[in-house]
RNA sequence: CGGGGUGUAGCGAAGUUGGUAUCGCGCGUCGUUCGGGACGACGAGGCCGCAGGUUCAAGUCCUGUCACCCCGACCA
């Protein structure tokens, strides 16, 4: 086999085709025939389905219900809220014939669900009684923007949106901010992935939304990626679409809301964190399989069998997900690679020479390392214990790597050549004011990505004008 | 929509002054192998992005066109 067909592309010569063969390697997924359309593959595809039902018990927890609303929404719905429309309308895909007759109205692909959620809404709620409604639905949506990358920004994704409706605004942010915090929590615990929590500026504010929350990630080459929202809706939408109800007093209200998502991208985000220049590197708490059993010499050996099969119940008593690679047309080597590449947690190694002593070989595809473990001394444990430990370095190292990029910054001009020499976030007072955010912008190619929460008031100078200023924001370049 | 690039087998590429299509990987069958990407033999697979034109003859030259990728504007 030729060098170049070994490994991937190195992240420091190309982030952007090394990203795509990390996905390739993987067999995660691919572009559709239709432009900018994604095909998830099963491996892909296995993830989201565990991201789907870790978030699920979570919005339980909540007293979040799951529901299903309609893929069309009639085109006149999407303009009851102004700044609404004015966010969405260029993106959207449009139906304009249908059944052989052009359409009276013609109906939008939804880019997002709060309008045909919100007009059932007001027909639902009648009274404080009815609130809070705490409603999630795992869908699709399309949004048709210029330049796609695979699970970062596809035309068609999928995601969850949570909306729900309350009877006050305290109650209706305070959610927002809560569901944050589970995102917040599912970044750091299950992807492993460190991330700051805070506020967007107006600028980067969801179209229609009073305040935008949301969870910021760093990936490896330093720039960042909003892995999650959550939005403080106000009375916006309530008034676009009389989403209204008594209170105790009999007096006829406008109802506060919420919506918050999370979408494929985390997927994107998961393999920008932790992949390495041989392949993907999974969470065990995320991964298809966290096991991967590569047998050498099975077919001829009853022996191995039997310990292998008692291995692999040992696994299933302990809830570990595993697969025992029984291939006869693939050599050890073969098998160890594309694993690798696919990115699972522990690959075990049993042959002959093992059995001999009673013993197989763990390799972790985080460091890398292999131990040998006793088959008698509770291998099953041996291999939680190190999954545990695979998660929690994982997140430690991601954690250790935010922090060290994550710069302090007064000077526009040191700024300006830092940004480029040294990717990172940067955190720097700001006035404020969108003219100094825009122009920042346009001159750095760096955006405001959020105020964190926690931090402590401290005036000092904006970083571009020099006016007073009495918040630290995170500048950093964004995908 | 601006700037740059690429279209030849599933993938990656070569193809000279125009002469009828190569190589590597992968794929199939058989055999030997199997502790870090195995080897041999045989084999399948192509409207050379598309449409015109020049020519006895076009992957190659000319004109047009389409698609995709990368960099901007847009964004979960």
């Amino acid at each position: 086999m030729s060098d170049e067909q070994k490994g991937l592309t190195s992240r420091e010569s190309d982030y952007s085709q090394w990203y795509l063969d990390v996905i390739a390697a993987a067999d995660m997924a691919d572009y559709s025939p239709v432009k900018g359309c994604m095909v998830i593959k099963p491996w892909g595809y296995a993830i989201w389905e565990n991201i789907q039902k870790i978030l699920n018990e979570k919005f339980k927890a909540k007293g979040v219900k799951n529901a299903y609303f309609p893929l069309l929404i009639p085109q006149s719905f999407l303009t009851k809220e102004a700044e609404h429309v004015e966010g969405f309308a260029p993106e959207c895909a449009v139906v304009t014939e249908a059944g052989g007759k052009k359409l009276e109205e013609p109906l939008v692909v939804r880019p997002t669900s709060e309008t045909i959620m919100y007009d059932m809404y007001s027909k639902w709620i009648k009274s404080y009684r009815d609130l809070p409604l705490l409603i999630n639905q795992w869908a699709n949506v399309v949004r048709w923007e210029m330049r796609t990358r695979l699970f970062l920004r596809t035309t068609e994704f999928l995601w969850q949106e949570g909306h729900t409706v309350h009877a006050t605004a305290e109650e209706a942010d305070a959610f927002s901010r809560e569901m944050l915090e589970v995102y917040r929590d599912f970044a750091e615990n299950y992807m492993a992935m460190s991330v700051v929590s805070g506020v967007k500026s107006d600028a980067e504010r969801f179209a229609g939304a009073v305040r935008t929350y949301s969870i910021e990630a760093m990936m490896q080459d330093g720039k960042a990626l909003q892995a999650g929202t959550s939005h403080f809706l106000g009375d916006n939408f309530a008034k676009a679409f009389n989403v209204k109800f008594l209170n105790e007093n009999n007096e006829e209200k406008f109802a506060w809301q919420t919506s918050w998502g999370v979408s494929t991208r985390l997927i994107g985000a998961l393999i920008m964190a932790h992949s390495d220049d041989k392949g993907l590197v999974l969470p065990p708490k995320l991964a298809p399989l966290q096991v991967v059993i590569v047998p050498i010499g099975i077919e001829k050996n009853p022996d191995l069998a039997k310990a292998v099969e008692k291995l692999g119940e040992a696994l299933k008593n302990q809830g570990i997900s595993f697969e025992v690679d029984k291939r006869e047309n693939l050599r050890p080597g073969a098998k160890f690679f594309e694993w690798e590449k696919k990115g699972v947690p522990v690959r075990i190694e049993i042959g002959p020479k093992d059995l001999e002593k009673n013993q197989f070989i763990a390799a972790r595809r985080d460091t890398g390392e292999k131990a040998s473990i006793d088959l008698n001394d509770d291998p099953a444990k041996n291999i939680v214990d190190m999954l545990d430990d695979i998660q929690d370095n994982l997140l430690e190292k991601s954690k250790k790597f935010r922090e060290q990029k994550t710069y302090g910054i007064d000077s526009y001009d040191d700024f300006q050549k830092l940004i480029e020499s040294q990717p990172g976030f940067y955190s720097a007072h700001w006035c404020g004011s969108a003219e100094c955010e825009q122009k920042i912008k346009e001159e750095t190619k760096a955006t405001v990505r959020c105020t964190p929460f926690g931090a402590k008031d401290e005036s000092g100078k904006c970083l571009y004008c020099g006016k007073n200023a009495t918040i630290k924001v995170i500048f950093a370049r964004s995908y």
